[in-house]
RNA sequence: GGAGGAGUGGCAGAGUGGUCUAAUGCACCGGUUUCGAAAACCGGCAUGGGGUAACCCAUCGUGAGUUCGAAUCUCACCUCCUCCGCCA
C-alpha cells in the first residue's frame, strides 16, 4: 500500500508506475473518493465534537438545562449517525481502491510485457553445462535410477503429484542441510514457519486480493501459503521494532502450496512446476532507506548466486521487466538455472524489495533516531527451493552411462559421490 | 471437547458509567551535577487522521449494541493463560 498523501501529490508518477507494470488502476476515482472521504470526515468530526461538548455539560447541568440539552441533541444525533454510516461506506470503497494501487517500479527496471522481456544481467558457469549430444530429462533419469515416481504421484496426489524416493529423497534432504549451513553463515535467524495462515497475512504481503485464485483455501477461510515469506512477514505484524535490531534477517523453511491456476498446460511433467514443494526463504526487514534496500537486495540475490556457484550449476540472472513485477515489488531479480533437457534457463529464485509497501499493510514500524515512527522496509528472496533445483542439478551432472555425479559441495551431506543403477 | 480467567501506550501495570485530558513504574530523549560516567534531581515523551494554525476527531484485542456519555455494561468473534478430558 502506498501513502495516500504520496498518491495525491504524485499522481502522474503513480500512473506511470502502473503503466510500466502493465496494471490497470483508476487513480482519478481513488482521488475523487478520497476527496469525498475527507469532506465526510470533517463533517462527522465536527458533529461529534458538538455531541461531546453537550455530553460534557450534562453531569453538572440543572434538571431543566439537562432536558434542554437532550432535546437539542436529538436531531444532531440522527444526522451524526447518518453521516457516520455514509463515511463508513466511503471508507470501505476507499480501502478497496487503495489496496489496488501498485508500488512504483525502480528507474532501473526495464520496460516490457512479460518474462520474455526480462534482461540478462549476469551469466555464469557455461563450462558446467552438460555436454552430452542428447541430454536426458530429469524425469527420465530419476525414474531410471529410482529417485522419483511420477505415476504413483499422480495416482495418490493427482495432477502434478510426485514422490521422491531412495536417492531422490536423500538428495533432497542433503540440499536442505547444505543450504542451512551455507546461509546461516550469512547471519540469518533460522525459522520453521506455518504454511496454513490467515487471510490478513496475504493481504499484508500483497498476494490478496490480486492473487487469490492461485492459493488453496481451507473451509475455515484460511489459506495455504505459496512461500514462507507470508508467515515470516506476518511474524512482526502490528509491532514496533527496535531500530538497533535492524536489519532483521530470517531464513525461513516451509512447505509451499501453489494451485498454478492458469498454467494448466505448462510444464505438466516432472519437478519444474508442482503444487507442493519446500523452500528456504530469505526475508529481511530494514530501516526505511532506499539505499539500504538496494544494498540488501543485491546481497540477498548474491547469496543465492554464490550458493549455486558452490554447486557448479550454470545459471544466469535476469532483471525482471515492469510487466513481470508484482503489485508491491520495486525491483526483482530472477536466477535461472540451465536445464539441458529443454536447452533453456528455468527460474529457481526470485529476489525482490518492496520499500514500505508490505510493512504499511502489516503495520510493522520502528522508532528512528529522532524518535519518529517509521515503516520498515522489507525484502525477500528465495534461498533454495526443492525439489525444483534437482531438475538442473541432475540434468547437468548426468553422465553418458546414465549415472549422476554428486557436486563436491554436497558430498559431505549426501555421503556418496555418485548415483548409479 | 468441557470449565474458568485475562487482553489497556515501546514494556510492565492501575483504572468497573461522567475532572480518563488513561495513574504509576521501566525504557527512551533533553537538562542540572561530574574530569568523565553511574546515581540523584528537573523537564519531555502513545499512535493515527483532519486543519495554514489555534485546535478538533479517533483508538484501551476485533466487530456490533445499550446510553446524552463506554476502557468500564451487553452480545458475537479472535488471541493468550489455568484446570479437566482426549491424543502424537
Amino acid at each position: 500500500m502506498l501513502d495516500i498523501k504520496f498518491i495525491r501529490e504524485n499522481k502522474d508518477a503513480v500512473l506511470a508506475g502502473a503503466k510500466k507494470k502493465h496494471l490497470e488502476v483508476d487513480i482519478d476515482k481513488l482521488l475523487q473518493i478520497d476527496e469525498k472521504r475527507r469532506a465526510l470526515m470533517a463533517k462527522t468530526e465536527s458533529l461529534r465534537a458538538m455531541q461531546n461538548d453537550a455530553s460534557k455539560k450534562i453531569p453538572s447541568a440543572s434538571p431543566e438545562e439537562k432536558a434542554k440539552l437532550l432535546e437539542q441533541m436529538k436531531p444532531l444525533k440522527e444526522e451524526f449517525q447518518a453521516k457516520e454510516k455514509e463515511l463508513q461506506e466511503v471508507e470501505h470503497e476507499w480501502q478497496l481502491l487503495m489496496v489496488q494501487v501498485p508500488n512504483l517500479p525502480d528507474h532501473s527496471v526495464p520496460d516490457g510485457d512479460s518474462d520474455a522481456d526480462n534482461q540478462e544481467v549476469r551469466r555464469w558457469g557455461d563450462e558446467y553445462k552438460a555436454q552430452l549430444a542428447t541430454p536426458r530429462s530429469h524425469i527420465d533419469i530419476m525414474q531410471t535410477l529410482g529417485m522419483a515416481d511420477f505415476e504413483r504421484g499422480a495416482k495418490v496426489a493427482g495432477f502434478r503429484g510426485y514422490f521422491l524416493k531412495g536417492d531422490g529423497a536423500l538428495l533432497n534432504f542433503a540440499i536442505w542441510r547444505y543450504a542451512q549451513d551455507f546461509f546461516l553463515k550469512k547471519g540469518f535467524v533460522p525459522m520453521v514457519v506455518p504454511s496454513l495462515v490467515r487471510r490478513v497475512n496475504f493481504l499484508g504481503t500483497g498476494y490478496i486480493p490480486q492473487g487469490e485464485e492461485d492459493l488453496y483455501k481451507t473451509q475455515d477461510g484460511d489459506f495455504l501459503a505459496g512461500t514462507a515469506e507470508v508467515a515470516t512477514m506476518g511474524y512482526h505484524m502490528n509491532e514496533v521494532l527496535e531500530a538497533k535490531e535492524l536489519p532483521i534477517k530470517y531464513l525461513s523453511f516451509s512447505p509451499c502450496f501453489r494451485r498454478e491456476a492458469g498454467s494448466h498446460s505448462k510444464d505438466v511433467k516432472g519437478l519444474i512446476r508442482v503444487h507442493e514443494f519446500y523452500k528456504w526463504e530469505q526475508v529481511v526487514l530494514c530501516e526505511a532507506s532506499h539505499e539500504e534496500s538496494v544494498k540488501l537486495h543485491e546481497w540477498l540475490n548474491g547469496n543465492t548466486e554464490e550458493f549455486i556457484q558452490t554447486l557448479k550449476i550454470p545459471y544466469h540472472t535476469v532483471v525482471n521487466c515492469g510487466g513481470d513485477l508484482g503489485l508491491g515489488q520495486v525491483k526483482k531479480y530472477d536466477i535461472e538455472l540451465w536445464v539441458p533437457g529443454e536447452q533453456k534457463y528455468r527460474e529457481i529464485s526470485s529476489a525482490s524489495y518492496f520499500h514500505d509497501f508490505q510493512t504499511r499493510r502489516l503495520n510493522i514500524r520502528y522508532r528512528d533516531a529522532q524518535g519518529a515512527m517509521q515503516y520498515a522496509h522489507s525484502l525477500n528472496s528465495t534461498a533454495i527451493p526443492t525439489p525444483r533445483i534437482l531438475v538442473s542439478l541432475i540434468e547437468n551432472y548426468q553422465q553418458e552411462d546414465g549415472s549422476i555425479v554428486i557436486p563436491e559441495a554436497l558430498r559431505p551431506y549426501f555421503g556418496k559421490d555418485k548415483i548409479s543403477k
